[in-house]
DNA sequence: CTGTTTACTGATTGATTGATCAGTTTATAG
DNA sequence: CTATAAACTGATCAATCAATCAGTAAACAG
């Protein structure tokens, strides 16, 4: 699975072959079948590592802020250092969301339910409101937007002169004031 | 090039093959590669047209607004606009930007280059802070995070309880208070 | 009508894909 | 040490891929 990760990262979905993650893996190409059955579930297993490991690191972070504002500051500090530090991970993840197919067909980045990844966004805005925290606007859009800019960093983080640290300075500012009361 | 962009949007780049395309176009698959040359060439190409109408769309918007403030707005609310209205075209772009790789075998939405599709958006910010209506911030870290929570409508555009509308109001509303002064 | 260029087709090629399977090696258990 | 199960390999399969090419149909110019 580290091999079908690096792969995914580096080739690109359209070229993660059997053969070319046995390759990295010094293994025969033929045993992935044989412990997966199938290369979707190959590809569903490495999700699901990726995406507990980076829920738990920035849940992590989120549970030790105060108020609400600050567990907010700490998702987006989280998941901007989770992609500074494993770009790997995240590259894998993204190539797995925009090509991977769910059974009936659909991409996975379109699918209609799986808003897994943003109910801990939710819940936090939520919660700012209902403390008084936070201005009224929808929890849910503003999560998507949040999310949004996030992940854009990705796209953009080896391209000269953006880095992490203003990145996310610049962010939380941003959103600081846009859910401020 | 039309047959293209929907069995992109359909399909996915994976499926998109001369024989799948040329089934839509109701032609032979052998007429492709005649006209193209290549098959990277015929995915260069109908990116260019995609990115091409769209940003088009996009300026035609956002030049009649009279102050900068006003141009941003207007940037958001078309661009969400060409999501909500072109679906299929914005659903080629990504199947293209995330699996079709530049001449040196990167990824394309990974390439050190091409910040093209965030010049306008930058130039719009680097006005505002000139004429004095906008607070002083990195215009390309505004910009990307603009961009990031426009892009992130599309996975989002299909679920329950999202619509342009209201995600665009929001959007401004956001950005509105970012970058006032 | 004729000659020539252009558009188009169907057949085919070599390479790669996911997957199966018979057989071999390694680990484990008694 | 032996027997059984698990891990693993190499050969092989049909399907699909991009691309080539010889030959046909259509458009067009004089």
């Amino acid at each position: 699975m580290a091999a079908t990760i690096e792969t995914l990262a580096d080739e690109g979905y359209r070229r993660t072959s059997f053969a070319q993650i046995a390759k990295r893996a010094q293994i025969s190409a033929s045993l992935i079948p044989y412990h997966f059955a199938n290369k979707d579930e190959l590809i569903a297993h490495t999700l699901e590592g990726i995406a507990t490991g980076w829920d738990a690191y920035v849940e992590q972070q989120v549970v030790t802020g105060a108020s609400a504002g600050q567990r907010l500051e700490r998702y987006i500090q989280a998941s901007l250092a989770y992609m500074g530090t494993r770009p790997t991970h995240f590259a894998a993840l993204i190539e797995i969301a925009f090509n991977a197919r769910t059974p009936d067909g659909k991409l996975m980045y379109r699918s209609d339910e799986d808003d897994t990844g943003l109910t801990l966004l939710v819940s936090i805005l939520e919660q700012g409101q209902q403390d008084g925290e936070f201005r009224a606007f929808d929890p849910r859009r503003m999560a998507i937007a949040i999310r949004g800019a996030i992940n854009e960093f990705f796209g953009a983080m080896h391209k000269p002169g953006v880095a992490v640290e203003p990145y996310a300075d610049d962010l939380i500012g941003i959103f600081r004031r846009a859910v401020a009361r």
